[in-house]
DNA sequence: CGATAATAACCAAGCGCTTGCTTGCTTAAT
DNA sequence: ATTAAGCAAGCAAGCGCTTGGTTATTATCG
């Protein structure tokens, strides 16, 4: 072990800082588009070096992919916690989860976008993490079900949901006319019926 | 002009081959992990073929773009003739959309995941046909709005729609448990806050 | 009408470059 | 002395695209 706290813990772990890089890279131009001496330039090193840290390109993936689903369930769980009102849990949820997909410097879960650049059993890995990611979703709607808050919570409404939220990493620009808020608010209007609050005075 | 009706008609058009079988593996493993080669062979050609009818990879991009949303376009216009009831207008809008991305063997909209592969000057011209193609989504839109049926036809209404429709060709599959016209079903009773009728009796 | 010129639509071959990845070596911390 | 971490250099394969020729169809003209 070279250096586990050199001096000034400059670069404490470069495998994640690789990681980082992958992940912004893939999300902005594509897996297939990106090459390993872009994401090596990107953290200061020589073409060559990212596979001392990863065995291929597509390791690479599936350890971006998954780190940052699991980043994001870490997020949304702390969000949630000790919210009994659905209502308000499905709100945090959106918040939570447009934040990670339009304010982090890593926006994950449009990483999911490359599942079809992976092998049939990595994408094993992922599906498992992505199903741990809507675990929380799926109750929370389903209470909303169950209390006459929605109509219904079958199949397609969570993956209508997924699809609005996460489309939206294409169009939405921190600059535009609308705050992360905002959007949150009115993407849970649409789904209650009832009117957007952040909205109702633009 | 060598063969502009051979003798039984077997190929009157190659370019526009090229391009459904561009289009379709463009949507399938994305730009730039399709290669000319794999559309050049999709049709039958040698590897350098494809380049006496496109000056470039890019400009098959495109041009299939193009194609595709005005084709969607034209489907749609038909399908809306004559409908003044925006309630049942936005059921044909939705309904039609599912057909072209989910049944029809060209899934235009995906395409415009592709946009970023693009020159900025090319991007200009799919943004206009992308811009028609939106034209009576806002327009019947704004009249539910008019009407009451809707809350707000404000810009993020608008596209959570196309995210929830266009997300649906990522994990849609025709031998599940759903068709599309449930889909389409379910799509609309969420925008208008009443139950799905196709689903109803599910 | 038949010979000839012109052209559309390709093929065969390959060029220059980029790609993911490997290999052997160096450096520095343990 | 061992080992984690990285560099320098490069290999083989694949990439988009070009070039020069080939073939079959069509237009031209005496």
């Amino acid at each position: 072990m070279p250096r586990r706290k050199a001096e000034a813990g400059l670069e404490p772990n470069r495998r994640a800082e690789l990681l980082r890089a992958a992940a912004r890279l893939f999300v902005e131009k594509g897996f297939a588009a990106t090459t390993t001496r872009d994401i090596a330039e990107a953290v200061g090193m020589r073409s060559g070096s990212p596979f001392y840290h990863f065995r291929s390109k597509q390791e690479l993936l599936k350890e971006a992919m998954i780190d940052g689903l699991e980043a994001g369930r870490a997020r949304i769980a702390v969000a949630i916690a000790g919210v009994t009102d659905p209502e308000q849990r499905l709100h945090l949820l959106v918040r939570t989860h447009l934040g990670t997909l339009l304010e982090g410097d890593c926006n994950s879960p449009m990483l999911l976008n490359e599942t079809r650049s992976l092998e049939v059993n990595e994408r094993a890995e992922i599906a498992a993490a992505f199903d741990r990611y809507q675990e929380p979703w799926q109750a929370t709607l389903d209470e909303l079900a169950a209390s006459g808050k929605i109509r219904s919570a079958a199949p397609p409404l969570r993956l209508f949901l997924f699809g609005m939220l996460n489309w939206s990493g294409h169009w939405y620009r921190p600059d535009g006319p609308l705050t992360v808020d905002q959007l949150a608010g009115s993407a849970v209007a649409m789904l209650l019926g009832h009117s957007a609050p952040e909205l109702s005075r633009a």
